[in-house]
RNA sequence: GGUCCCAUCGUCUAGCCCGGCCUAGGACACCAGGUUUUCAUCCUGGCGACAGGGGUUCAAAUCCCCUUGGGAUCACCA
């Protein structure tokens, strides 16, 4: 590679931004940064009935959020401007009608039935699929005749005879007999290109020196490799990535799980999380190092070493690794990165929790071994939110707490013990030991207590350092808790 | 069905290109144990794979062929 690459990143705005999709950029950008080269977003937008600028923003945002940074683009222009598709328009039509006159694409008359009627033939026949060339044949008397007379037609290319093979920088050399490559349609009726078409038109006009994207367009490249050379231009170098899968083996899609990246985004996967665990689907650091940075990313990435074989989207893993970046977040961090869910889940309005951020903060601390997405935090001290009467007891904590039989009167007692300790100001270490002191000279077991506390003060079967959960609570409210719930066990 | 791609533990993968260091390494999940007031975190250990068959070679997970299996794609959608 003698010039600093150029690649592109091409998403349609017609939906969110799919998971594959954030992927194939991130490998764009990481090889494009790995090489000094240049990463390229162009909007996909000729399809007028879907796209929209709300998915667009919405892609471009998402892009942004990964870590991803383009140096051309829509929103930062650059000197290949326009970049989006759409805006290119008199440029494709310009070229198709180039590539007619020099006899390399033809007027194509077939009715849509005629067409439907053939390809039901060739599936009986077991044959080629592909279109016949019936109008490759007529004159151009004929052609212009029937222009004339107002028929409607699409313009189809050419394929020549011979035969193509490329260079995939993923999966080395991939043949492909012309024989078997369609007359594709490059102009619809209505005078619109395709997308085989103007790929290649903007490709060739951005300069992009490397395609690199999923392997489902590896069947549409010798297409596109014949139309560089019709077009005068050098086809860049290809490199198609293995499909992300669902959990049934295919291709991902809404069916088998959460396809867009919002998805995960609005579920509180930390940013750096997801981008790790798209790099983890199709390539690998050195094999025994799961966590690394986009940094280490750049420096590593090559598309020699990326997996020819589809992997299937592993959601257990993907968990394990947000709540691996979880944990290496400061506590004020993890706090701010929370709180938003937490407002979102009705616990608490911003202002409050501004109120209390102290106070927050230190509920984090508690419990940020044991979320692995700032999501999963509302729901595990939703206890601390609610009133006393609200408290809602977990079966299981309910379960266990019941085993034991004195617990209704071990917990008031606990909490006459407890108010006169109190009162000596004991720090947290000191209350702890004086706890289980207290509990044994009772002649019971530690979980005599516990159990019923715990479900006493939060309603759940496991969790946070009960201590630790009281003064969160605040010690006059556990004692009305410690009460209540020594009532509701003996009722 | 045509064309194309792919094939290492249940899953993500290292090793393959440049055969021997592979009695195949790591991670997730799972199981067992330790720590803990419980849950989680953390630590230790375990389970677990070269799809099958032929070659080539002194030697094959690694190279070649076949079979089988899986996937993608076959639009006037991108």
């Amino acid at each position: 590679m003698n010039r600093p690459p150029r690649v592109r990143f091409a998403p349609s705005p017609t939906g969110r931004l799919h998971i594959g999709g954030a992927r194939t950029a991130l490998f764009n950008w990481a090889f494009a940064r790995r090489h000094g080269g240049a990463f390229v977003l162009r909007i996909e937008d000729t399809d007028f009935e879907r796209s929209t600028r709300e998915f667009e923003r919405a892609i471009l945002d998402g892009l942004a959020w990964l870590g991803i940074r383009w140096d051309e683009g829509p929103d930062v222009g650059g000197p290949h401007a326009p970049y989006r598709q759409s805006e290119r328009l008199a440029r494709h039509v310009e070229l198709a009608g180039n590539l007619r006159s020099k006899g390399l694409a033809y007027a194509c008359f077939c009715s849509s039935e005629r067409l439907e009627a053939l390809r039901e033939q060739q599936a009986r026949d077991k044959s080629r699929q592909a279109y016949d060339r019936t109008c490759a044949l007529l004159s151009s008397e004929q052609v212009q005749a029937r222009h004339a007379a107002g028929e409607k037609s699409v313009l189809r290319f050419k394929v020549p005879s011979g035969s193509t093979t490329i260079q995939d920088r993923v999966r080395g050399e991939v043949h492909f007999e012309h024989a078997d490559v369609d007359d594709w349609v490059m102009l619809r009726s209505d005078g619109l290109p395709t997308y085989n078409f103007v790929v290649v038109c903007d490709d060739i006009d951005m300069r992009i020196t490397h395609v690199i994207r999923g392997e489902e367009h590896l069947i549409n490249t010798p297409k596109q490799v014949l139309l560089y050379t019709a077009l005068g231009g050098t086809p860049p170098e290809f490199a198609h990535l293995p499909l992300m899968l669902g959990t049934d083996g295919k291709k991902l899609s809404k069916r088998t799980g959460d396809t867009s990246l919002e998805d995960y985004q609005s579920q509180g996967y930390p940013p750096a999380a997801v981008a790790n665990f798209l790099c983890l689907q199709g390539w690998a650091l050195d094999g025994s190092r799961e966590i690394f940075t986009l940094e280490q990313l750049v420096a590593n990435f090559a598309l020699e070493d990326v997996s020819k074989g589809g992997a299937i989207f592993d959601l257990d893993k993907f968990r394990w690794l947000a709540g691996e970046y979880v944990r290496q977040e400061t506590v004020p961090e993890l706090a701010k990165h929370c709180a938003p869910h937490v407002i979102a889940a009705g616990l608490a309005s911003a202002s409050e929790l501004e109120q209390r951020h102290a106070w927050f903060e230190q509920v984090v601390a508690c419990e940020r071994e044991r979320i692995h997405t700032y999501a999963e935090l509302p729901g595990r001290i939703a206890w601390l939110f609610c009133t006393d009467q609200d408290l809602a007891f977990d079966a299981k904590a309910l379960e266990a707490a019941r085993k034991h039989a004195q617990a209704p009167q071990t917990l008031r007692e606990y909490a006459t013990w407890l108010t006169a300790t109190l009162a000596s100001s004991p720090s947290k270490d000191e209350l702890r030991t004086a706890m289980k002191a207290w509990v044994a000279a009772r002649g019971l077991k530690l979980p005599a207590l516990f159990q019923p506390l715990r479900l006493a003060i939060t309603g759940q079967a496991g969790g946070l350092d009960l201590v630790d959960a009281m003064e969160l609570l605040g010690h006059e409210q556990s004692l009305a808790r410690i009460e209540l719930g020594a009532r509701r066990l003996a009722g």
